[in-house]
DNA sequence: CGGTTGATTGAGGCTGCTCAAAAGGTGTGG
DNA sequence: CCACACCTTTTGAGCAGCCTCAATCAACCG
């Protein structure tokens, strides 16, 4: 199952880590640079679904990049609900800041099964010195994540539910497919449950299903055992007034 | 009326600026540090209501300060709506990125008049280089403003409006009132129309106006010529979850 | 004094919620 | 191999929170 995430649009074997592959689509690494990376993921640890990275209140003494598999961001209330605040993806990481020791004002944990590297602080700050180029990379993809937060905002505060849907589904896609082909359908694995699509979306479960069911009766998406097809995405991303960031 | 924003809580003349304060809160300054930041507020400008301080595309070139008056990001639709993303109170700064150029892909504006200081980002690297404690006062401060973010995209994604709203009204006084007495009414400006507060907070003005009428009418606040009184701080509190972050 | 902006109120309707139940899938134990 | 529990998806009925449209009123301003 996992091992499909990174290969859904069916590159060559043997290609760049998911790490290596995101941070060289921000900012040009050289040779040193990947093989840290590599080292880095050589130091990867496979950790099951639903389980937490990181509780609200710890105060990080790493930083964890995601090497396959999905995870959140979430804050949890005490009644059960919970809102995901950001989805981490393939290549990206977690717990940023590299000096202040605050502790986290939210929860991390794997959607999937996943595999991730935890790098000591003080590691991270001492590569980067002699790596200013993969500092830049993580810099910008600092931004880009912001970038994404400040969409996700726009998204609850403004968006009906259909067109939530539709710009959730479209940042996914663009995040994930950024070598996709863009004739014919798009289509990747979209390893959530539509409860947890809900606690993304701020919706209930039930609400959920039926946006999807008209998505999915628009002839836009289809959507069965974890894997997402679009069938048609201009439409689709004009349904959700999605518009890529000038970075990502 | 904007030199009483920052003597609302009818402090001694004389003290340091909002800038200087809202840093000394977070990490300890020394003298040249202090002293830096009053050769900033030298250069402050001052700059009318409703004025757009950085445009949606624009490529930042440098980080400004408000040092008196309010600001907002915002991300605005074609059909008029408008996302207030975060509010900028006095000595809040933005264009935060001190390297990546990177197009902003959302607005900053003024929502009353504001003083507000415009330093090269050239300038302020070479500055903190010189003044590690304003440096690490100005990361807090990062982390402590997507601290809130995080704390506003789940006032969207999971409460209803009378909660919503008296979410941000506990954010804005406890970013205000760091030095509020706490007995009794807590009282500070709020300069937001009804239809700016419902940008905020994702609701239509009407709504708003509603919502505010039923926090009155239960005794909670009053809100009226842009003064908000918070006559049950302990009852809002609880209503709107709130919860200060750990460093704020 | 007319024009503009913001606050307020009312009526009516739709979106999304709550409550409830059933169906399909999967893993577990007997 | 079946029974059972559990999770996810699906469907229905009814309700209410919030929106839309519209009008009125107060305050300010040229």
């Amino acid at each position: 199952m996992a091992a499909t995430i990174d290969d859904s649009y069916g590159s060559p074997p043997r290609r760049p880590n998911a790490v290596t592959r995101k941070l060289e689509a921000l900012a040009p690494l050289g040779p040193d640079d990947r093989l840290m990376l590599d080292e880095w993921e050589r130091s990867a640890v496979m950790v099951g679904a639903g389980q937490p990275l990181a509780a609200e209140g710890a105060v990080p003494d790493s930083i964890s990049w995601l090497f396959e598999g999905w995870a959140a961001w979430h804050k949890d209330f005490r009644d059960g609900r919970r809102q995901i605040l950001a989805l981490l993806l393939p290549g990206d990481s977690w717990e940023g800041d590299p000096e202040a020791r605050v502790p986290l004002d939210h929860g991390v944990r794997t959607l999937t099964r996943a595999r991730i590297a935890k790098i000591p602080r003080e590691v991270v700050t001492e590569v980067l010195r002699g790596h200013p180029r993969l500092a830049t990379a993580l810099r910008r993809a600092d931004l880009v994540e912001q970038s994404f937060l400040r969409a996700w905002m726009v998204n609850l505060g403004q968006r009906p539910a259909l067109e939530r849907m539709a710009h959730l589904i479209c940042e996914v896609g663009h995040r994930l497919g950024q070598g996709a082909d863009v004739t014919g359908d798009r289509r990747f694995e979209l390893p959530l449950t539509q409860l947890e699509l809900a606690s993304a979306l701020g919706l209930t479960s039930v609400h959920v299903n039926r946006v999807l069911q008209r998505l999915r009766s628009g002839g836009l998406i289809d959507f069965r055992d974890g894997i997402m097809v679009i069938h048609d995405h201009a439409r689709l991303c004009a349904l959700a007034d999605f518009k890529a960031g000038p970075l990502a």
